[in-house]
DNA sequence: CGAAACATTGAACCGCATCAATCAAAGTGG
DNA sequence: CCACTTTGATTGATGCGGTTCAATGTTTCG
């Protein structure tokens, strides 16, 4: 993946939209198009295990990766980490600050990441004037609500299952087609805070996988040998 | 629980919030306040049984509970039913209506309720003259989200737990305050689908509460003993 | 009253968590 | 570059909690 575009011009120093590929499908894309006058959106470069925002924080940043990978999570009442998602290309956190004051989750980088920060007064101010912007912040929240269900439904299957839909989903890419292999951005430890599952339940569950001939592994690689068997598992 | 203004006056023919006592605080008073010349929101009783909305019919009302209780519900691809959410009084159901074209869930009646219609196009159209109308709209989205977390925590807990922190937050109203005793109004499949668990553990985690002093069933009525030990427990 | 639906209780089984050990990979410092 | 440490992943053995199957008790309603 290259990210040589955020080598600054004098251009995209007021308005790092302006050379971004993906400007016409990003929220930010949409927030610089009418140029208002200063740069709105900010991009930034984050080193892994640096955080993006913690719970509690004055949520004013809305979050949209442009590369890497991010978590969200919660420390719940009993100490146990909680993951609630993964961010990757193209993917937003900190949707919460549409609607809310305050984060309340924390949002970390798993491995450096290419972020852009969309001020949310700017998002706000933009949905007051333009509808169908709001339509479209009102989707994403739509599919956030949609994601999760889908770990609600999740997490009353077997973890087999869990594992198996979890490939699924982040193996089908925004474009709709479906990928035969993918490079799992994070540890078995933060996938089975996500599932639900404990770290031995989720290695056990992949070897099952690989040793049924679905798929196999080479370190965070991993490829899908027969995608017909893990759809019908999840 | 009184309903005997939904005889209609003609007044209330016209705007049927404008005999509501629950006006102030509801999205159907917001709406009508400015008011425009015909009636948009529609008041209705609802029988026992009787569905709101399918997954699938296009999402074009957005339903208030007066009074009753609803439940919304999917039947996953195994053919298990799997409760959502329950609304009581004040609740909103059909929420998918302000961001989707269709529901993505079943609503139904769970015992004879009145709920008030509110045109999707009428909330989309004044949430874009009305900014604070937005915001109001946009926080019940936040809550669902809260909502939805919640019982993904939930999902991660021991049974007991599950249902002591479902009764919590049931015996929370929307007042703050937290009341000692409660009609349940769903029945124990219900509960156990919405709690992901079986009738059967369902019905031993209230034994269990009741064994240990911390609340006293009558039917579908139960009394909270020791508050505490309850809200220790979840 | 009698039937049907719902709720409760009991017994046995199974899947996941837990505890524990080994293995693999990635740094780190001499 | 190689010992050494550290971190993460895998595999094994055991126990427990919730499901499953089955029976009984309770409520509701025609």
């Amino acid at each position: 993946m290259s990210h040589a575009d955020t080598t600054v011009s004098s251009d995209a120093a007021n308005n790092p939209c302006s050379d971004c590929a993906r400007a016409g499908h990003c929220l930010g894309g949409a927030l610089t198009a009418d140029s208002l006058h200063p740069p709105q959106v900010v991009r930034r470069v984050v080193a892994k295990g640096e955080h993006l925002y913690h719970a509690g924080d004055p949520a004013d940043t809305l979050y949209v990766i442009r590369g890497g990978a991010t978590k969200t999570y919660v420390c719940s009442s009993d100490g146990e980490e909680e993951v609630r998602g993964f961010q990757l290309a193209n993917d937003a956190a900190g949707l919460e600050s549409v609607c809310d004051r305050s984060y309340h989750t924390n949002a970390v980088a798993l491995s450096r990441s290419w972020v852009c920060k969309l001020p949310a007064a700017a998002v706000r101010e933009k949905m007051t004037r333009s509808p169908s912007f709001r339509d479209r912040v009102l989707s994403k929240l739509c599919h956030e609500f949609e994601r999760l269900y889908g770990m609600l439904h999740r997490g009353r299957c077997a973890a087999d299952q869990r594992v198996a839909d979890f490939l699924v989903t982040q193996l089908r890419g925004q474009d709709g087609d479906i990928r035969s292999e993918i490079d799992l951005p994070m540890s078995r430890t933060d996938l089975a805070r996500y599932l639900g599952l404990t770290t031995e339940t989720v290695s056990r569950a992949f070897t099952r996988l690989q040793e049924r001939g679905v798929l196999k592994r080479r370190g965070a690689h991993c490829e899908i040998v027969n995608p017909a068997a893990l759809q019908a598992l999840s």
